[in-house]
DNA sequence: TATGAATGAGGGTTCATTCAT
DNA sequence: GATGAATGAACCCTCATTCAT
């Protein structure tokens, strides 16, 4: 029986997402990734046959878990639920968006496959999420376009975050003032009805 | 007196913008650029020095007109005008983004000259046009976040078309359900409690 | 009749000596060389057809003039001359020096014709002296070999301080002391043995 | 572990050192170097990060051992000694100086860096020499201008045949004449003792 | 299996030379 | 004649990939 590998594939995953998260697709070279690995090209080129390969695998590597809401349906108070999950949303996303823009703007991998990434899981939540409690009379509203005006929010806040460097709102503030927002509207003073 | 230029800058940026647009900047080489605007490579590093310095040129071109929405402070119908300045939004930014994830996503420019791009400009347009129409009574809620909300809103959907295609949704009926939602908030019923 | 041109060759050879000498031949940009002689790329070229023999050109242009001794024979006192001639050779040979290093080192030319120097004329203008001032008794030794030994120190002399920078003795305490050093030889005391 | 090395330095930089000789640093090109190494080009630049490095690695390689005289001091007969020296050093010279030229004409490299050459260890050796022989009575004159003197012959002779690829004295002759007639120096007939 | 030396195709860039005005 | 815009061949250099050990 040959010995045992003694190289993870992990380690080599996680070395070269690092690279190509920081540098893009070309500019992230083999040696770099190696080194940082710790191993040799060679290595990983046993491992994945060509550098798209490896960046497809190393995209798709540490996916954030899936967003779940469903706890937050019927339980407690909504507005604090909003809350929470607005912090949730943003730390899901701001995950994700690197890894979503890094892959669009490499889309044109050799193989032509597509590396799978999940913009639509959220909306998908969310839009259960306000279905839900609308069902329950705890929300109102279309739940579908308030899922996406939501979702919107969160991502546009990460999206500044991570190409502007934006830091002018904490998570908390925005996230009670997008709630607070949202919960009202932008209707000018209600009438006595 | 000496031969005139036949080549116009134009020219070039325009099929620099297409090809870096398409391929991104390390795999959009400098042979197709020159192709697909029918000179020869060496005119082009004749009008730019460097690759980089084409791709910093070809990106500021073509900045979209800057978003204006004085005109509509006060006049006319405010969800009307919601509606137009949506439409308006997305067509704005179906043009930025693109651009300006390109340029994230290649930020490592050899200089570490930064193209100019304008994600703020949208958000302090749409801020003072929710301020200005607060003041006169005609909109309500926190104008900042209003403006945020809605910025995320039309910044998401335009994202969602550019990066996953999707086109689930028309522009109009986006709109008009957007300005609907956004109007009354996700409140229940507002029955005295 | 066409119109007389208005561009001198001499300022464009001028302008080339001066860059080749600064920079080398294939260093030597035509564009620079146009620049500083203050016209056009083509009106270079329509002079001379590659810039090969544009080198050629500006390489045989401006030799020194010869450098005659012949004023010096049977003159005065024989050691202020060869301090003279001394002074005069440094400055004969500083001149051709860089040139004939140049020439050497882009030996290589398009046609091989080769550019025409002539290191050997210092040569036989001092063997000649040599010659002569022996005849008359006031030298005395083997002319052809004095001659090179004087010619050898200084050419030493200015190819120390052209390639090296070297400055270490003045031209004057040179000329003086190796007159000095060439005249009694390095034989021990003349005493009877 | 891994594959060993099957190309060494030296045959690089033999065949760098070469070229370089024969072309001057700009015309010399990397493929021709690679060609006549039997390498390929990656593989000169996996040991040399750019040309000029390797240029100056070329031209340091293989330094003539520096020239030591100190073994004829007090030795022998002082002008066979002299005779022999004027062979070796043409020798030392004649390696020497066709690269001290190319390092003088290509003397812009990218970093400023200079090869180190050393046309004053030649010179400070034979002062030495002159020095000693002096102190004990075998030599008279200035030692420091007979140095020169003596120097600058030999210069000359192989910088005439360097360049002119003049041959029409012999080592053996040139070495004989150059001692006798530096030994009586040129001062017309001794007067009677 | 793991290594890193060796490869070579391709990229950006330069610049002598041509040519339309 | 004079100009300088346009060209394209050639150069240096990078780096994904192969391969001998």
């Amino acid at each position: 029986m040959a010995r045992p590998p003694s190289i993870s594939n992990q380690q080599i995953l996680d070395a070269a997402r690092t690279v190509f998260l920081a540098h893009g697709l070309s500019k992230a070279s083999t040696v770099e990734i190696a080194r940082r690995a710790g191993v040799s090209e060679g290595s990983i080129f046993n491992r994945f046959p060509t550098k798209d390969i490896l960046f497809q695998a190393a995209m798709d590597e540490a996916q954030p878990p899936a967003l779940t809401l469903s706890r937050f349906v019927g339980q407690g108070d909504v507005r604090k639920n909003l809350n929470r999950i607005t912090v949730e949303s943003i730390h899901f996303l701001g995950q994700l968006l690197p890894k979503l823009m890094m892959c669009w703007s490499e889309r044109e991998l050799a193989g032509g496959t597509r590396v799978r990434t999940r913009p639509r899981q959220v909306l998908h939540a969310l839009t259960r999420f306000f279905k839900e409690e609308k069902a329950l009379g705890r929300l109102a509203g279309d739940p579908e376009i308030a899922a996406r005006i939501f979702m919107g929010a969160v991502w546009n806040y990460c999206f500044l975050q991570t190409v502007t460097g934006d830091r002018s709102m904490s998570v908390q503030t925005f996230a009670r003032r997008l709630v607070a927002g949202l919960w009202r509207g932008i209707a000018p003073a209600r009438k006595p009805r």
